[in-house]
RNA sequence: GCGUCCGUAGCUCAGCUGGAUAGAGCACCGGUUUGCGGUACCGGCGGUCAGGGAUUCGAAUUCCUUCGGGCGCACCA
């Protein structure tokens, strides 16, 4: 819609044009100050510039009416334009709003170590990740969800030990010492359970079985992670692991030529060079390889399956990283600006005011399956999507338990269950309804149109600005403007009963089609 | 100290590429249809957009700076 206008004003001034929606809606539908930044090449006033603009659009068929206004221009679209785009809307279903963007995307994101399950700031970067996919894919982008496993490394180790001492503490008894880093939790006891029944109680015992355990826990933990996505909608379309990434090492070693160098038995990546502090040890001394190294190849390996674009969505604690994974690609032949990496940033969860700590190893974590427990996962994916992500949040479990307006989730879902209870209703059938024309419509009801099918526009702009909260944004202000709607306007048995009720399937097509690009289900009742 | 993100109403947060009178929800106070689900609607209270400077017709928005807070600054992941 807002591209139709904008297109035809780039014609007639050349360039493009701010347009914008003003925020009283009494001046029309869209409305320019172009006449500002005109004034001074022209040497005349804004006034009279918009005026003569103005007059110019009067006859066009697009317009109801085009007026300036202290030097603003404002466009009201006409009744038959928007009833034409309502109904080519409603005959295009849930697709209403899709484009046809080209371009292949991976998307790696999650990407949490299987040495534990999810918590609650996994979930932030999870529905994020998982809006930025929906949002995405509906604009025709080909998106690869990807989650990557750190299944190499000291934390598999120290998956093997931990699980051995729990296990040893728990279940056999024994008074053991935790030392401070290592993983602690319910989640651990229950595997070590399952350990004494598959292997027998000696394997917790055995210090030559920690790598075979660590193996297999991190196994079943990685399923259990998966349970845990699914329950919030979220599925991967692959997992790339870590270890099974390391025949590529020499190969990828000698690809990055110059960018690394061997210092006293250490391997260096010349990252300083790019930006980054100093350069980083990516194998050591005794040749066991960094945690670097693992992401070197990983992005290696990335970029050598050809994707247009990459997007990383990382914890904020990572940011430091990103100069050095960007230097690895440099020196690895490939565009480093190809990969675009979104940080999102811790979350504080409240309960009465009492803040709750996260600590992965101490056992006292919020489980992000606890809190989908509580409040279900309808709200916490609207929770999460409507906060933008580089702030640091802290949200309040109760509230979001409420099921009232004072919970935008249910505020919405109201909307859609009360326009599908009307159609339920009313008498008139389908095809009356969409054979309805939309005229003479009162100025609360166009309001209510044309926000409805501003749609398109809130989901190109959600997902080109990575800024998912858009769409929960907009979806609270056209469920406000349906229940002060509902509530002014009487509809079954009106004269305009099926032009009003095709109105409303509208509304109820952009928060049916708005909540699943959020991985949320629009309800018919409550 | 360096890097980075942030600072908007008592609280939790929006505010689009600079534009018309700075917005929601919570909390607090008051109100609502001889009607389709009151799980709704309306009104009131509440702001030096952290402070200062710059850019310009015009700044919450861009730039600089000070102050305050989060995160990071490993051969840990």
């Amino acid at each position: 819609m807002k591209q139709r206008v904008s297109a035809l004003l780039r014609e007639k001034f050349n360039c493009d044009v701010i347009l914008e929606k003003p925020k009283d809606r009494s001046f029309g539908h869209f409305a320019t100050p172009i006449a500002f930044s005109l004034a001074k090449e022209l040497r005349k006033s804004p006034m009279a510039i918009a005026e003569e603009i103005a007059a110019s659009f009067n006859e066009h068929e697009m317009f109801g009416a085009v007026e300036s206004v202290k030097g603003y221009i404002n466009f009201r679209l006409s009744e038959s334009f928007l009833d034409e785009y309502a109904s080519w809307a409603l005959s295009h279903g849930e697709q209403f709003g899709s484009s046809d963007k080209k371009g292949s995307i991976l998307l790696e994101f999650v990407s949490a170590n299987p040495t534990g399950p999810l918590h609650i700031g996994h979930a932030r970067g999870a529905v994020y990740g998982d809006t930025m996919l929906r949002l995405g894919r509906h604009l025709g982008y080909d998106i690869t969800a990807e989650y990557y496993v750190n299944d190499a490394g000291n934390q598999i180790d120290l998956l093997g030990v931990s699980l051995q001492l729990e296990g040893r503490s728990s279940l056999l008894g024994e008074s053991v010492e935790w030392p401070e880093k290592y993983y602690r939790g319910e989640y651990l006891s229950d595997l070590a359970k399952e350990v004494v029944e598959l292997f027998g109680a000696e394997a917790l015992r055995d210090e030559s079985r920690q790598k075979e355990l660590a193996l297999w826990a991190k196994d079943k933990i990685l399923a259990l992670i998966v349970d845990d996505l699914k329950a919030i909608n979220i599925e991967f379309d692959t997992f790339v692991s870590e270890a099974s990434l390391y025949d590529e090492w020499d190969r990828v070693m000698a690809k990055m030529g110059e960018g690394v160098y061997v210092n006293e038995g250490k391997t260096f990546i010349r990252s300083s060079e790019l930006g980054d502090d100093h350069d980083r040890v990516v194998v050591r001394e005794d040749g066991r390889p960094t945690y670097l190294a693992g992401d070197i190849i990983y992005h290696n390996q990335k970029f050598e399956r050809g994707f247009e674009d990459y997007i990383n969505i990382w914890g904020a604690d990572h940011h430091g990283y990103i100069a050095r994974v960007k230097a690895a690609i440099t020196y690895l032949g490939y565009d480093a600006s190809k990969l675009e990496v979104l940080l999102s940033q811790m979350v504080s969860l409240l309960k009465d005011g009492e803040p709750f700590k996260m600590s992965k190893r101490a056992g006292t974590v919020i489980l992000m399956s606890d809190v989908v427990e509580e409040i279900g996962s309808d709200a916490l994916r609207f929770m999460f999507a409507s906060k933008k992500c580089d702030t640091a949040l802290e949200f309040d479990i109760e509230e979001l338990k409420r099921q009232d307006s004072s919970n935008p989730i249910y505020y919405i879902q109201y909307a859609h269950a009360r326009i599908q209870t009307l159609i339920a209703k009313s008498e008139k059938r389908m095809d009356e309804i969409m054979a309805a024309h939309l005229h003479g419509l009162s100025s609360d009801a166009d309001g209510l149109l044309f926000e409805a099918l501003l749609l398109p526009e809130i989901i190109d702009d959600a997902f080109e600005s990575r800024q998912a909260q858009k769409l929960p944004d907009y979806l609270k202000v056209l469920a406000g403007r349906l229940h002060k709607f509902y509530y002014d306007t009487r509809i079954i048995g009106s004269e305009d009963e099926a032009a009003l009720l095709k109105l409303l399937l509208v509304v109820a097509l952009s928060i049916k089609t708005g909540l699943s690009l959020l991985g949320i289900q629009a309800k018919d009742r409550m």
